[in-house]
DNA sequence: TCGACGTATCTACGTTCTTCGATATATTGA
DNA sequence: TCAATATATCGAAGAACGTAGATACGTCGA
């Protein structure tokens, strides 16, 4: 989708719902910033990484999720692209972990009272 | 889809990304609550919607959307059924609003100090 | 009554998404 | 060095999605 190689941020590119002029650009990224978290699995992810509250292992993942480890493997990078977790490597584990600002960021793109992002 | 008449109200039934225990069912109407904003049309709509202020035309939406008829009343309706937008009909014309209480409920769950939807 | 207009639905097409088995790569421990 | 393990990628199948043309329905004004 992207062939120019530019990456496209969603979270810092994103602008409230509520912007005065919101341009092609901005709903673009809002939208990706949205759709990753619009699948139950990655909701569910999501969710267990915020309880967490700390960086989990993906191997950790599969079976909450019940889901298989290419599935789960998929939904990780999805939501690492879009800026939402944070991947680390520890040897030959991958740790993930809430990228709290970004969600929290998330919060304030659908706050209507919020001018600015 | 729904074939047995129920009707799923994301906006009410979905819990918060922090929630302690997230249930499949909260999973699945959270991912439909965001992925209804999962689409930049759809986003660009309650984008219209918030900074009118008031309900508007569906027939003004066309043109700033710059989609054909059949599919701007495709995604109203999905924003429609999400709970996010609210239609009101006047002699042929339909005009939307947004559900401010909807997407404060939206934000709410992205908010991760909350505790309670 | 009739034509114009706004809207929803039907249908179809191409694209994207979700899922998983098979496989490749890399790391760890023996 | 070798087997076991964790993870990513590839490829494929089925489902869901976005889009718009054709069409049907209802409302308005003449």
């Amino acid at each position: 989708m992207n062939t120019t190689g530019e990456r496209l941020e969603p979270v810092t590119c994103c602008a409230p719902l509520a912007a005065p002029a919101l341009s092609e650009q901005e709903a673009k990224a809002t939208a990706e910033l949205f759709r990753a978290l619009g699948d139950p699995a990655r909701v569910r992810l999501v969710n267990l990484l915020a309880t967490a509250g700390e960086p989990v292992c993906m191997c950790e993942l599969i079976e909450p999720l019940g889901l298989a480890q290419p599935t789960v493997s998929h939904h990780a990078k999805k939501l690492v692209e879009a800026g939402l977790v944070e991947r680390e490597q520890r040897g030959k584990w991958a740790y993930l972990s809430l990228q709290r600002e970004a969600v929290e960021k998330l919060a304030a793109v659908a706050d209507l009272k919020e001018v600015c992002c």
